[in-house]
DNA sequence: TTGACATGGCGTACAGCGTACACCTACGAT
DNA sequence: ATCGTAGGTGTACGCTGTACGCCATGTCAA
């Protein structure tokens, strides 16, 4: 249909379609900021006019819900096998590449209000695969509540770890005044590392962060599945 | 200072304060929802012009982050106890009720930034209470990363289920069209429904899946503490 | 008493946003 | 030859955050 060059010069541009918007919103999207990204600046992006897009995208909310399913679909399948956990956990971590790609996508995802059908597609199969290791489906229901958003490979680092001023005078003040107030937070933070002040929230690898957590999580659904665990069975707190 | 009614006709009202211009924010949240709040409207609410907020806010930014702090705030202490992995518990499910009377906190939270100081004492706080149970300052720093937004009593629930449609025959349809296209979620979403139509996503109590997935990630926290968790020690993953 | 100054509120104005609506143009089918 | 439709355009509206300059008032020094 589109030979990019045909004989005489090519007056009109191809017409736009939908996956050529949303492709091209989740490109600007990566350059820009989502928050920077307009319904404009994206026509301008693809030479029309903004009114035009609302022949292929009923409004930015639906812009948005199309960025998410085109960034899901990347997502690769569940691997065959019977060890569900570590199925699940592979899958998860493919997720989370999917999105370490455009790392606008956690908060766009959090915003929508309807989760578009391959996003369902996901989870639907994601729950499969726990029924599929002989998980309960009412374990299961809980089980997929405590994952969360970790289940797209993203935790919500509620509050980023401010970068320290460039000038050491003032980041050595800063430091001081924060260990004064948040002594414990500093502790942690410095856990391991040899110049206190420079490297704070340095020695922290979100890879590793991510994982430990999957796996405090996944090692305690599998306890529970193993100790039999049913619903409203008191005692099953404390599943120590 | 301000006795509230002084002799005489009061002309003009008490001149507004921040913490004034803070709390009518989040009142205003409140009642007609976080996306609709803006500084003109804020300002209305106020009985004053909108660049009058200028004077006691930076910028909208400024005013979001103070009615996190607003709400912060109120999160009670810590309980006193040997009982670290209780304390924990009751301090968390404490933050959640304050959260929970403001439901559009859980979002502006996670749009800040930086965190407001309050915040970084309530997070220091809740560090020393692991320190305090002799969890190692490694061991406390992985398992914060590991709570997420859980300190704050909240999950992101990344998609709402949606509500099923009012009409009867529509409704039907739908649920069969879901049932065929994601039979899992169907499944787990009707787990001890007696209807299943008119029940999905019903019989799910917000509170009890808070809690089932806080305690998963406490007992892993308090089995690793109790194996003598230490990092970068192989065989750490599988903790079964 | 007088002037200086800080504080707090006001009015205007601007650029940017999403998008409703009417219009036009080109093309494929009848 | 005509018509319907798909796709692109231009204009316009109401809303947003906020920069800038002005003005009224209260406090304090001289």
């Amino acid at each position: 249909m589109s030979r990019s060059e045909n004989g005489a010069a090519v007056p009109r541009r191809a017409p736009l379609n939908r996956e050529r918007v949303l492709r091209a919103a989740v490109a600007l999207a990566d350059d820009i900021g989502i928050e920077s990204l307009s319904m404009r600046k994206l026509a301008q992006e693809l030479g029309v006019a903004p009114m035009a897009l609302y022949k292929h995208v009923a409004n930015k909310e639906e812009l948005l819900d199309g960025m998410v399913s085109v960034i899901v679909a990347e997502v690769d399948p569940p691997l065959p096998g019977p060890d569900w956990k570590n199925a699940v956990r592979h899958r998860i971590l493919s997720a989370r590449q999917a999105l370490l790609r455009h790392s606008w996508a956690p908060r766009v995802i959090e915003s929508r209000t309807q989760a578009p059908p391959v996003v369902l597609d996901y989870m639907n199969s994601l729950i499969g695969m726990f029924l599929a290791g002989g998980l309960s489906a009412d374990l299961t229901h809980h089980v997929m509540h405590a994952l969360g958003s970790r289940m797209w490979g993203f935790t919500q680092e509620v509050f980023p770890t401010p970068q320290p001023p460039a000038d050491p005078g003032m980041r050595a003040a800063m430091f001081r005044q924060a260990a004064e107030r948040f002594p414990h937070i500093v502790a942690i933070a410095t856990v391991g590392a040899h110049d206190d002040a420079s490297s704070v929230g340095q020695g922290c690898d979100d890879q590793s962060e991510f994982e430990f957590a999957l796996d405090v999580l996944l090692d305690g659904f599998e306890r529970l599945h193993n100790e039999g665990w049913r619903s409203g069975v008191p005692g099953n707190r404390a599943a120590g």
